[in-house]
DNA sequence: GTCAGGTCAGTGCGATCGCAACCATTGCCA
DNA sequence: TGGCAATGGTTGCGATCGCACTGACCTGAC
């Protein structure tokens, strides 16, 4: 049980971390995510439930956290011309640039935080550890 | 960076799995969290600051945590005589059994998705990896 | 003795999130 | 075509949590 209680007294600390990290940038963790995810799909663009699984987040709780998106147009909010009941959540060029240039601070935290404190045996390991825990959810990567 | 997107994309999923096992307990991923600091603690109590120093926990959160746990019992709040200032939360013959009841599933929920899938080396790196972030965040953990 | 500054717990407020309920739209099948 | 279940997004409600602040108390210097 070693391993698991490390991981879950250190756990929550990593976040608060990295969630500090990115406050200057005026985004939380989460609104990050969002814009990772966009920013990394086909158009910029995700519909609504598709972003809401893999973010690991409920229908409701993206509903608002892109209400926060919209407000600070990172984000639009598109009707679908296929499907009438989906909404698009498209990248901004605002969004896409308020996420890159969050992205170089936030890339340094988590090298700083966790990385830089691994060794390369230990990164690759983690990378496999987490896959497999992945797998075994049933969550499809999008890392693979 | 596959290591962190692996990590940031399965934590979430993890957790969530952890605390649905846990729910038929009536208890919460937070409350077990605190049932478990006080039943390591000396005489099943510690002070309000170093509880939420542990749980990594704001002072106000776990005032609130607490209400809810001494709503249903599991914990007193007794005014320490040292210091006036202070409150000591302690676990009472309930609330330890609740913990030790809960414990059995909770143990059993965390080798199904976490250690099942995971092989002896992996397990070993997994709790070196945390120890040595969690140092890199300034934490004493309770794991050593 | 007393006064300043720090420590400890609790409260008001706002942000985040999930669940259940709701409505619109779609797809299926008779 | 008509009916009906399934899907997609949103909203009401309650729970959780952090920040800023308050009030009580302790400590140390004068």
């Amino acid at each position: 049980m070693r391993a698991w209680r490390a991981f879950a007294e250190v756990n929550n600390h990593l976040m608060a971390a990295l969630e500090t990290d990115l406050a200057p940038h005026r985004l939380s963790f989460g609104d990050y995510e969002v814009l990772v995810q966009l920013s990394e799909a086909g158009d910029h663009q995700l519909r609504m439930c598709d972003l809401a699984e893999r973010l690991g987040l409920s229908p409701s709780g993206l509903t608002r956290r892109l209400d926060g998106l919209v407000k600070a147009a990172f984000v639009r909010r598109l009707p679908s011309t296929a499907d009438r009941r989906v909404m698009l959540a498209t990248l901004t060029a605002s969004g896409s640039d308020a996420m890159r240039c969050a992205a170089q601070d936030h890339v340094a935290s988590v090298r700083r935080h966790l990385i830089d404190r691994l060794d390369a045996a230990q990164i690759d390991a983690l990378g496999d550890i987490f896959i497999s825990v992945g797998k075994g959810l049933g969550r499809t990567l999008t890392i693979a």
